[in-house]
RNA sequence: GGGAGCAUAGCUCAGCUGGGAGAGCAUCUGCCUUACAAGCAGAGGGUCACAGGUUCGAGCCCUGUUGUUCCCACCA
């Protein structure tokens, strides 16, 4: 065989090459097998206007570890990709675009619109796909999905009518949050709270008719042309002969009342409080409470309307300005009081989110809260970690009912029609001729679009065919594991899981597996504005697909942030380069007639040492990521494959490979088959450098990622060896400290003589100290007298070293009584726990003994440097 | 106002059910020992934020304090 790798790991040269060889031969693609257990993932649909960003490369990084893992293991594994069509981003962007040619969407019409929508998806929703390639997601790209496609959309009718028809969903008059940039409204959940500078403006308002006045605090006054109320608290004493007076206001003009409702609290501002129905929650409920008028002064753009008088055309700022100097010119201001306040923002454009009265559509959320909680109590739905559960509830138990019709184009359109006749809503999946009560043909379909989360909320069944039975329904559905940020909790999760409790009759997944953001090297989170995003694709180009997952699966827990530096990939890449390189040597040594991977016969002590580590980390590793501690499994391989394997077994194992013949067969079966198996533990991880070292390798299989996941194997448990192994390992260590402290170079080798009770252990290390710890020649014995020498005491052995002229005596001495004193002080603290009744009586007897054994080996230990003090005079 | 996370080596962070304080990077020393200098062999460096408590035993569990980050909330 005898295969020449190139020196350093290359992954240009392997990935794209691998990944379309994954593809040819349709490894991912999932078959319904009803005789095997499924493990499904859903893809959290990355937007069609995205471009793949360190959140995404995070986000598919795991879930891929999780699905490579589980296809290894034998299940039927479907890992289901696709897109959102993302309705706001998406519109906007298209929006702008137009704009930039001169266009807007009413020029285009409804339909030009849309047409312009899917041209604008046909060419670049794609590109997201492509950019998950990239990453070796080995997603089924056959049954890849978009929100906005038939078997979507048919999901979200089916549910729309669902709902209404239950009274879950309705259409009404409610104070909504709009977004004067994106000229819709948008639910709660989309809105983001900012801090600003603000102001409190009190204003004194006269009473009509008769002296006195009230003063009122507001931090919008630009709202002050909606007011139609005056509110104090009914037991205010302060206020109680105000109540049913009348106001007039100044500057505007109108009369407005003081109306008593408890709203107005008493220990805050004047504690009078002027009430703008249209624009303000609370106010809304008040105005309904007291019967006042509703007064909309808004445009859909965020202007002043006619309603509002002198004002009317301004812009809410200006407004506000030009109602400040008005007021105070008429002498009505009081005082400015400057305040912090926390202003709504729209989550997509960050414009200041206006409150305002508005029809729209609702979904009912009582209703559907309850079972979704009782799902997460009950452990049908787990969070990891579970802490989440917590702000899970704390939402969905104060959860209101949600906005769900926004005014795009975009999107699901609204299943209901009105008939202009009688005014009846139609609502329903198919497209009606007439109306549902008079029959009229006279209806008109509501122009609104769904919000997008609608149809997130339904993809782990909609993707699976639902409201169709279908095969893949059946099998693959609840999916397993839903994997995503913790940012994204109450948009899509949340949703997810009342959505399937109500449709399905079934949790959506059994676990939603977390994660944290990816921040920049300063602990920032990566944003446009400050232009601190880091490109996985440029990682990729520069470390390797491999390098980068390896990253963001190490050294992070479940639901932690963690920070990007390229620090942390190049070290990734070197331990790429490190598996390549051990591959090359096993190559190097490999003959053409070398057979597939196997346990040869007659394994020496090394070979017995190496298995059952490596069992044991089979073992582990599964545990591991059975429980989701993917960057614990992860750390693990990477001290098994670098410490273990490479520092210390192939160095081991040169020596039988130089001398040729049985012993080297031996050593190129272990060899091979600890490093094949290795690749398969690692292979979630790094999928792409496996892969090829693995092909390289004898193997048996077409590929490393349908191969079986090692387990663990009572028959490859060397405990003793290992014993075995250890003592010898801290002999080597001892020799190479001691040398080091002396600065003697390898290359000046020294006989070394070890006095130990323990021979036949040490018999079996000459060779390994030779190599390893620069001997010339190696003698084991009882005990030696040697003038002249350096003499290193390990718990097992004490090794003298002749190096005479090396030897400074003085330095000796210290040394020497240091680690008598560190190694007293060690048994004082373990004879201390021993002579505790207490930890007698109450520790394990493991730990007991344990520590008897330490307290045995420092004893040997101690009394082995008091011979080597007395020797050196 | 409510809730949560974090605080461990110079830096970035692991540390699962309480019993050894760890990794990577950085620093220092010695090595081109023909798989790998993207490497090898060593070294130094920590009051596990602070104060109490539970326990035979606490980085880990409980209480409080401080600092920090975030989420939620209709405070005019």
């Amino acid at each position: 065989m005898a295969k020449e790798l190139a020196k350093q790991y290359d992954p240009k040269d392997v990935e794209d090459r691998i990944y379309a060889s994954w593809l040819e031969g349709k490894y991912f693609h999932a078959k319904v097998d009803e005789t095997k257990k499924p493990y499904t993932i859903v893809i959290p649909p990355p937007n069609i206007t995205g471009q793949l960003h360190m959140g995404h490369a995070l986000d598919n990084t795991l879930q891929d570890i999780l699905v490579r893992f589980r296809r290894m293991q034998g299940y039927d594994t479907l890992w289901l990709p696709g897109t959102d069509h993302a309705s706001i981003a998406t519109e906007a962007k298209i929006v702008e675009a137009m704009k930039a040619e001169g266009i807007s969407k009413e020029d285009l019409g409804r339909e030009g619109f849309l047409e312009r929508a899917w041209d604008w998806k046909a060419q670049y929703g794609g590109r997201i796909i492509e950019q998950l390639k990239k990453m070796g997601s080995s997603c089924d790209w056959d049954r890849e999905r978009f929100t906005l496609d038939e078997g979507c959309s048919k999901a979200v009718k089916e549910v729309f009518v669902n709902l209404y028809e239950k009274g879950l969903i309705y259409r009404g008059e409610r104070i909504i949050n709009w977004c004067t940039h994106c000229k819709t409204s948008i639910s709660d959940a989309e809105v983001e709270y900012e801090e600003q500078d603000g102001n409190f403006w009190h204003f004194r308002y006269h009473l009509k008719d008769e002296d006195g006045y009230i003063e009122i605090a507001t931090t919008r006054p630009e709202t002050i042309p909606g007011d139609t109320a005056i509110a104090v608290h009914p037991e205010d004493e302060r206020y109680t002969h105000l109540i049913g007076k009348t106001v007039v206001m100044p500057v505007i003009g109108r009369e407005i009342p003081i109306v008593a409702d408890s709203y107005a609290k008493m220990d805050k501002g004047t504690g009078a409080v002027k009430i703008t129905p249209a624009h303000d929650p609370n106010d809304f409920e008040v105005g309904i409470r007291c019967n006042l008028p509703v007064l909309n002064v808004m445009t859909d753009d965020g202007f002043m309307n006619e309603k509002a008088g002198k004002y009317a055309g301004m812009s809410l700022m200006e407004c506000r300005k030009a109602i400040i100097a008005d007021l105070d010119a008429a002498g009505a201001l009081v005082k400015i009081e400057p305040t912090k306040h926390e202003v709504g923002t729209c989550y997509r454009c960050h414009t200041s989110v206006e409150p305002r009265v508005s029809k729209q559509w609702f979904v009912k959320m009582e209703p559907l809260a309850k079972p979704a909680i009782k799902v997460v109590r009950d452990g049908k739905v787990k969070f990891i970690p579970e802490r989440f559960d917590k702000i899970y509830y704390n939402w969905m138990e104060n959860i209101r009912d949600w906005c769900i019709s926004r005014q795009l184009w975009w999107g699901h359109r609204i299943p209901a029609w009105y008939c202009a006749d009688c005014g009846e809503i139609t609502v329903s999946k198919e497209t009606p001729d007439k109306c549902c009560k008079c029959g009229s043909a006279n209806i008109t379909q509501d122009p609104d679009t769904l919000d997008t989360w609608f149809s997130s909320a339904l993809w782990p069944f909609s993707t699976l065919g639902w409201p169709e039975k279908t095969p893949e329904l059946m099998h693959y559905y609840p999916t397993s594991t839903l994997v995503t940020g913790y940012d994204i909790i109450f948009f899509w999760v949340a949703r997810m899981i009342f959505s399937a409790c109500e449709q399905m009759g079934e949790v959506p997944f059994d676990t939603v597996f977390i994660h944290g953001i990816v921040r920049d090297e300063l602990g920032r989170k990566m944003s446009k504005s400050l232009g601190n995003g880091i490109d996985p694709l440029l990682v990729i180009d520069k470390y390797g697909a491999d390098a980068l997952r390896f990253t963001l699966a190490t050294g992070n827990s479940p639901g932690n942030d963690m920070r990007y530096s390229d620090k942390k990939v190049e070290a990734s890449r070197n331990f790429a380069n490190k598996i390549w390189n051990a591959a090359r040597f096993i190559l190097m040594n490999l003959t053409e007639e070398e057979k597939a991977p196997h346990i040869p016969a007659d394994l020496a002590l090394e070979d017995k040492w190496i298995l059952s580590q490596f069992n044991r980390l089979a073992k582990e590793v599964t545990d591991n990521l059975d429980k989701f501690e993917l960057g614990i499994a992860v750390q693990k391989l990477y001290d098994f494959i670098w410490d273990l394997f490479c520092d210390w077994y192939i160095e081991l194992a040169k020596i039988r490979l130089q001398k040729g013949g049985a012993e080297a067969e031996t050593a190129r079966a272990v060899l091979v088959y600890v490093m094949s198996e290795t690749l398969k533990l690692l292979h979630p991880f790094m999928p792409f450098i496996t892969e090829e070292i693995w092909q390289t390798l004898p193997h048996d299989g077409e590929t490393i990622m349908l191969s079986a996941w090692p387990t663990f194997s009572e028959e490859l448990v060397f405990t003793e060896d290992e014993e075995k192994m250890g003592i010898i390992m801290d002999a080597i260590r001892a020799v190479r400290n001691r040398r080091s402290e002396m600065n003697v170079p390898p290359s000046r080798k020294a006989h070394v003589y070890i006095a130990t009770d323990k021979k036949d252990i040490f018999d079996l290390a000459v060779v390994f100290m030779q190599r390893l710890a620069s001997a010339s020649d190696v003698t084991v014995g009882d005990s030696f007298s040697i003038d002249g020498s350096v003499s290193i005491v390990t718990a097992d052995a004490k090794i003298y070293i002749p190096m005479g002229d090396l030897v400074d005596f003085e330095a000796e001495r210290k040394r020497l009584m240091k680690e008598k004193e560190a190694a007293e002080k060690k048994l004082a603290q373990i004879n201390g726990k021993l002579n505790n009744p207490g930890f007698l009586a109450k520790a394990p007897q493991n730990v007991i003994d344990g520590q008897k054994a330490d307290a045995e080996k420092l004893t040997e230990k101690i009394k082995m440097i008091d011979e080597s003090l007395a020797s050196l005079g």
